[in-house]
DNA sequence: CTGCACGAC
DNA sequence: GTCGTGCAG
């Protein structure tokens, strides 16, 4: 062998390591992105955000919201679950903490200390347990509005597992989430967070090119009755909230979306 | 799953 | 205030 099929050689490995070290780098640096930024990236194409009627939008690695100051709660809180999220985990509850990027200042959660309500999570904890860092950003009062233990726990809990529900059977669905935050509403705690009389949650199915959408209005009370018995159209509620929810959309697809108060292409 | 209460530190 | 444990719908 000739010195200079040697060096050929030599130079070969050498570049050839340099390659495979490299794409490895990369790889790692793709790992961290995707372990901890990927919802964040995707947030910053979210086409289906709310309109904000308080101005302050914040958004969070693993989900969106809009802050009420004088409500001391999200008005809205959007984010999307997709099939692949859907995981079991059992992670330990964290404790609530004020959300910093609220800069008016988001409640403590000693309102709701023996207020005789929950902390009701609007992004639920059970959606963020693919990741743990998502998990405890659940956990942020600016995520929680004050719901009954038997609402939260019941008919609540219930739409929220119909959601999961969706997320698998429909490979992914887009979500928007409050309290109804208007009329006469009682408040808890030193910073008077309100007290819902109701709550609405919106969920839109995009992923199978012909994008369908479902809204719900409930009483701020338990019942036994079927989901569908909840289902309102979007306008309705935009008329009630005075927020607008699929601003974003092409208005002809808006239109057809938020007028329907029909259920008849989702599986109950 | 959804949560709270209580006692020890 | 934080943490572990127990209990309820």
């Amino acid at each position: 062998m000739s010195k200079r099929t040697i060096y050929s050689i030599v130079a070969i490995v050498i570049v050839c390591g340099i390659y495979v070290f490299e794409t490895y780098l990369n790889t790692k640096e793709q790992d961290a992105i995707i372990s901890k930024g990927k919802i964040e990236k995707d947030l910053t194409n979210l086409f289906f955000l709310p309109t904000s009627t308080t101005g302050q939008i914040v958004h969070h690695d693993g989900y969106s919201l809009s802050y009420s100051e004088p409500h001391e709660q999200p008005e809205w809180v959007a984010y999307e679950l997709k099939e692949s999220q859907l995981v079991n985990t059992n992670f330990k509850r964290p404790y609530f903490e004020i959300d910093d990027a609220v800069k008016t200042g988001a409640a403590h959660w000693s309102n709701y200390k023996k207020s005789g309500y929950d902390r009701g999570h609007l992004c639920p904890a059970a959606d963020r347990e693919f990741n743990y860092d998502l998990y405890v950003e659940t956990f942020l009062t600016s995520n929680i509005s004050p719901q009954k233990h038997d609402f939260n726990s019941g008919v609540w809990n219930r739409l929220e597992q119909k959601i999961r529900y969706w997320a698998k059977r429909y490979d992914g669905v887009y979500v928007i989430t409050g309290g109804v935050l208007k009329g006469n509403m009682k408040v808890i705690g030193d910073e008077r967070v309100s007290v819902p009389n109701q709550f609405y949650k919106i969920v839109m199915d995009y992923n199978d090119g012909n994008p369908k959408a479902l809204a719900f209005l409930m009483p701020h009370h338990n019942s036994a009755k079927p989901l569908y018995h909840f289902v309102v159209s979007i306008d309705s509620l935009e008329n009630l909230t005075g927020i607008d929810f699929f601003s974003e959309l092409d208005d002809v697809l808006e239109n057809k979306l938020e007028a329907s108060s029909s259920y008849k292409n989702w599986h109950f």
